[in-house]
DNA sequence: GTCTATATAGCGATAGAC
DNA sequence: GTCTATCGCTATATAGAC
């Protein structure tokens, strides 16, 4: 009557990393980089928490690498949508728009960058976290050819769609009209995409 | 040589209430709520972390006072401006817009607004923020009589402000011109403002 | 490659003096 | 009205076995 041991199955590091870093997407996007331990983590990655700790160094480390990750996720599905038809495409914003609203099913990723924002004010994240939103920008700008309005225009309503999000007004959208008007005034084409993800997150 | 003592000199609760909470707004502002010790809090505000906790129960608590603090002076603001000049004034929503950026000057209230928009998950403070957000969104549409787009705008345009300062864009302005690009871009008639406020909090 | 055990530190909250 | 002292929990990180 042996008890099957509570050992992960050996994996190579560099997907044992891939999935870890997954895990923690989600983590901190739900929980913030503070909030978020790295035995949530661990326990989302089915692995110990000191293997954790181990494989990143730092709890410090990993968010950066989630945000490395998340940025290029982001990065790069714009660089898709761009090669695919071109800077002189017909609604090129709504099709970047509708790549970005496709990150959301990328668990956290949207999340776990807006909350890379919110953390202006440390010394090592905040920097990174910058220069991240500067990428960001300058692709709009100069690879996908956006004049001043259509990039403002294009990044106000990502910072509104990631808050929406965050503070998770999809939960509310069956039982508060208001909620649902909201959603439906400021997330119009993506409304159903973020209140299907929702209660797809609760079930 | 009897030293001075460290203890805070008496003053009235309310009084001294209203002083932990302005300093409770500046440090969940800048550290996030997870981020922000008690400890903190009453070194800001010159006083024995115990007392902060003695006088608001919990952490969880000043936190929710802190968001209807902000709340209410948000929704003041905004009452003050359609009181003044009527739903038919010309351009209410730059009007309202300026009463929204004037509000950078209480620091760390339109910071620890975003903060609280970041708890979603929280089963404390996630519905508190929700119903906040919502009363915001009801003004705009029932008191100031925006329509669909232009509430839609002047929330995304609020979100993209509120990361730019959290982001600390802002500390990047003279450095980097792709920074100062941004702000003029997103946050123009704000973009002073918001430099300005950040050097001098670094005085 | 992965775990158990544990050192170490920080924080929220309580007790009780003045 | 305010403090000092301190408890107890949680969390990151380290050491070392398998």
């Amino acid at each position: 009557m042996t008890v099957t041991p509570e050992t992960a199955t050996r994996m190579p590091a560099a997907e044992r990393r891939a999935s870890i870093l997954e895990a923690a997407t989600e983590v901190f996007g739900a929980r913030g980089y503070v909030g978020a331990t790295t035995d949530a983590v661990a326990k989302a990655a089915g692995v110990s928490q000191p293997y954790v700790v181990r494989m990143f160094g730092t709890k410090e480390n990993l968010f950066l690498e989630v945000l490395h990750r998340a940025l290029d996720r982001l990065l790069g599905a714009f660089r898709a949508v761009i090669a695919g038809h071109g800077t002189s495409a017909p609604d090129l914003a709504g099709r970047l728009g509708a790549a970005y609203a496709d990150l959301l099913r990328d668990r956290g990723l949207l999340l776990s960058l807006m909350q890379a924002f919110m953390l202006g004010a440390d010394p090592v994240i905040g920097p990174a976290a910058r220069a991240g939103f500067l990428q960001v920008y300058g692709l709009l700008r100069e690879e996908a050819g956006f004049g001043a309005d259509e990039a403002d225009q294009f990044l106000s309503h990502g910072m509104m769609l990631n808050t929406l999000v965050a503070i998770g007004m999809a939960s509310e959208y069956d039982s508060d009209p208001a909620a649902r008007d909201l959603i439906e005034t400021c997330a119009p084409s993506k409304a159903l995409m973020i209140v299907d993800l929702e209660k797809q997150q609760r079930a």
